[in-house]
DNA sequence: TTCTAACGTAAGAGTGTGCTAACATAGAGA
DNA sequence: TCTCTATGTTAGCACACTCTTACGTTAGAA
């Protein structure tokens, strides 16, 4: 999960996400959105969401077509959650501890 | 928002952001769960989060009291949830375009 | 088979980040 | 006032990260 969120901080690999999210885009095509760096620097950000698992890739011929994997940051969204959860989790102990404490006084 | 991923990047500061989620702290009692780093270390991670609003901050006395900021967490859920309903009008976006095609061939 | 387009990969430079060690500050008591 | 506790801040080291340049690979076209 750790990696997962890492992988989110650089906002050229979240733009590259929001490309191909709802597409099936190939790799030129990708680097092509972003004028500003290398195609090299865009394969190495494409290597690394691979590897986290945040895009899938599809081979046709000398292409590599990359779509987003919903389910994974589907992941992401639900750990969030958990913070919440947790939370009431947290607060139902703490209230459990008060009232064994004041039970005990 | 960028900076606010990558400051949950850090394993240490998630765990800050629980400890202090439902239960007000003082900052040695934070450092306290962390036995592997140094106190300063702690601070230092305690300065990220404030700076960006993940946690306010009391002051009584000589100690520093740690909430954490629900709501700035809560503006991360929905930036992750744009995703989807962003990608929802791509789509639409996308048949809107494949049809206009189809009506002009 | 030889070219070329579409990729990935390796090496190195520059920059950012987390940590420790050492120092600074500010209240609370004695 | 002197001291102790709680805490932040700074300098510097080690490591990780992003980018460019240069090179390697593979599949189709000529």
């Amino acid at each position: 999960m750790e990696t997962l969120i890492k992988t989110l901080g650089e906002p050229k690999r979240t733009e590259i996400l929001r490309l191909v999210w709802a597409e099936e885009l190939p790799a030129t095509e990708i680097a092509d959105h972003f004028p500003s760096v290398t195609r090299s620097a865009i394969s190495q950000h494409l290597a690394v969401l691979r590897s986290v698992g945040l895009v899938n890739e599809r081979r046709e011929g000398t292409r590599r077509l990359y779509t987003a994997n919903h389910a994974e940051l589907a992941r992401l969204r639900s750990y969030l959650d958990s913070f919440w959860t947790s939370s009431l989790d947290r607060l139902r102990d703490l209230a459990e501890a008060d009232q064994r404490s004041q039970e005990r006084s």
